[in-house]
DNA sequence: CTAGAACCTGACGTTGACGTCAGAGGCAAG
DNA sequence: CTTGCCTCTGACGTCAACGTCAGGTTCTAG
């Protein structure tokens, strides 16, 4: 598999793919003429790499997290930052559901008829 | 109350402030001599931006909600961007949801007792 | 065999939310 | 009055995950 295929099928850009290699998230076999050839594990990877990045992660620390993964072992550091991370997208976790609310808040308070120009209401005060 | 102020109650850091100000989000009332006074709301105000910019709403789509909450009203557009943004921290959390247990279950494989020494299993096998 | 698509390696450009520095003015205390 | 902290307005710097362009090679379909 070459990497526009690969591109293709993770749904991320050709450059995407050469930077993940450049910070050491994705190895690729090399043609005799350079080109990368990726066996089909690598989708699967790709998007793991895309949700760690989208979890907030940094290449450093998905670099970090990465043979863990692949060798099933942790050390005593990949431990502390696995569990930190983890940690943290909780926290993220709560916040988006408590933004999410609120968002929920104003959009009910925005969309909900508005009673202010109900002047009937005042009429049956003054009756 | 001035900007320092606002910065250590909000906790954000000066340059934050002025720069919210700039983007529209964030209004304040200049003394004579020019600087930014600001009243108590504008805790929860710095607050409110800060977890929208958390949830990856950008400075415009910001500035384009901030009146709603104000104002107590909706226009059309505003009301596609609400619920817009409120789906997509919806996908963020379940992603984020998915993410975190991803990264649990290689907490809990790279952390169990390693299995791959264990060759007495093995010589069951052998007999 | 040849055109066009796909691939390669640099290397500079982009974007957003600030950080940081320079130079100048403002304000309460002693 | 002056010392020291706070504030002001530009304006350039940063950082990360790519986008994009240049200039050249390689593969593939006809």
């Amino acid at each position: 598999m070459r990497i526009g295929e690969l591109a293709t099928q993770a749904g991320v850009s050709v450059r995407a793919l050469r930077y993940y290699e450049e910070q050491g998230l994705l190895g690729s076999v090399r043609s005799p003429s350079g080109q990368r050839h990726y066996v089909e594990a690598a989708v699967d990877r790709v998007q793991l790499i895309q949700h760690l990045y989208a979890a907030g992660l940094a290449s450093r620390t998905i670099a970090e997290l990465l043979p863990c993964v692949d060798a099933q072992v942790s050390t005593p550091e990949s431990r502390a930052t696995l569990s930190a991370e983890r940690d943290r997208i909780d926290r993220q976790i709560t916040e988006l559901i408590q933004t999410r609310d609120r968002l929920d808040a104003i959009i009910d308070l925005t969309t909900r008829p508005d009673l202010s120009g109900c002047v009937i209401k005042e009429d049956s005060y003054a009756m």
